[in-house]
RNA sequence: CGGGAUGGGUGCGUGACCGUGGUGGUCGGCAUGUCCGAUCAGCGAGGAAAGUCCGGGCUCCGCAUGGCAGGAUGGUCGUUAACUGCGACCGGGGGUAACCCCAGGGAAAGUGCCACAGAAAGUAUACUGCCGUCCGGCACGAGAGUGUGGCGGUGAGGGUGAAAUGGUGAGGUAAGAGCUCACCGGCCGGCUGGUGACAGUCGGCGCAUGGCAAACCCCAUCUGGAGCAAGACCGUAUAGAGGAUUCCUUCGGGAGCGUGUCGCCUGCACGCAGUUCCUCGGGUAGGUCGCACGAGGCUGUCGGCAACGGCAGUCCCAGAAGAAUGGUCACGACUCGUCGAUGGCGAGAUACAGAACCCGGCUUACAGCCCAUCCCGACAC
RNA sequence: GUGGGUGUAGCUCAGCUGGUUAGAGUGCCGGUUUGUGGUACCGGAAGUCGGGGGUUCAAGUCCCCUCACCCACC
């Protein structure tokens, strides 16, 4: 993995460029530790369809996790939802504020939610969180 | 044509773009690694992957021996690695039928229970009764006799109940009764057929033995325990406290103590002055393997009524770990709604549902579609 | 993965080793008391015993299957 500092801005922006609707491994938040940080010390952002919890990345990217519990559904009702809002992140990746890392918890109404409801949210969210760090 | 029974199959298709998890190859990067990136090839959820109700493989517990306890199963024969599965058959029950259902061993080994009702609920009894050629009973009466009591015979009728001492009919008798007879049922024994459950038949017994074992129990058979968070290796981390260490010896061993995989005993194994063993406590960060060729799938053929098995050919078919199959679009099926209806328009995670060590079953959920065989009824020929 | 528990009036719970009325509290309805309401008193209704099948003369209770929910441990 690249370490923050040496960005690399000249070099590795274009091929980023191209190829920022990837979504690997690199992307996500992997341990439950990882989540537990976001959880406890994140700034949160609710609709009716899911919470939001965000906070500075110590790894210089911008990482997602999505939290979707048994009460909102079975297995596949849980990955279908999963995989949407993976979608969401993956499609709109210029949209979301640099380095941080993202707790998406899904909540039941979002299991019927259409999928561009979902996506007005979180590009919702995302305006207010980058206006909050530029500030 | 209508209604029904049984068994089986399918579980959206094609294409484009953007993504994703493993596997294999090639190339590149530097922090040379189980790393990161690029690219190519190929693979990537189910019939139930589900529930976890059974059974096995596999792994560990030193071995998995014997017994008790506990648990499971329960017609017969087969099938299988195994089973509470499956197949065929037997017996019983239901249905006009196709067909479906049944934990379906033992009640003369013992214990227990059978409420209410009823005389009596199990080894005997006699409530209401019936009968008497007996007591020359007692009362009434002129008497015949009637009533009543005792004694004896009987166990048929009535009523109760889920169930009442085999059932129906005839004979018989004082009244009756398997007391006798016929038929049906039952029990015992023989013979025949069948591997067997059992069936058929002959003879005997007038019948001795009510039901409940999904009540305890008895009999037969099976059964050691835990589970892939099994288990092995690498790494990380920490704080200690308590206890045990004995005898005999012919040096082969024996006794004793401690420890051990759910309960116990037996048996077995290990340790018993080594910087050893045991118990309690404290503590850490995760990774690699196990882990994808298997009781494997498909096709053909042979044996078998079938479950299933043998043989030959062919194929390689998911391996994640906050956990991969998704998103968008086009065309076409399909379903639903609606309309100006051989069509148009709109809606549709298309149903149920997501592998987590792997198999064999069972059970449950399921939009819609398809196939086969059979039964009943109506009509026509 | 393993083990265990619960399901009975609208709600919270009883219901024993099967036995003939399935009860209690609360809530609900009606009446009495009060000027009215509450309280108090009297009366009443209300249950597929989670679902299906079986054993039994008889099942909320015994057996099997199944559904939903909850808990614990590794």
């Amino acid at each position: 993995m690249v370490p923050p500092a040496t960005g690399e801005p000249a070099t590795s922006a274009p091929a980023v460029a191209s190829r920022n609707e990837r979504f690997r491994k690199a992307d996500r938040l992997l341990k439950r530790s990882e989540f537990l940080r976001v959880q406890r010390r994140g700034r949160r952002f609710t609709t009716p369809h899911l919470v939001v919890l965000s906070i500075e990345s110590l790894t210089g990217r911008t990482r997602v996790g999505i939290t979707a519990s048994k009460k909102i559904g079975n297995a596949p009702t849980r990955n279908r939802v999963k995989r949407r809002f993976r979608e969401i992140f993956r499609q709109n990746k210029a949209a979301w504020p640099e380095a941080t890392d993202i707790v998406i918890i899904a909540r039941s109404a979002s299991v019927a939610a259409a999928y561009n409801t979902l996506q007005d949210d979180l590009l919702a969210w995302a305006e207010r969180a980058k206006r909050g760090t530029s500030k």
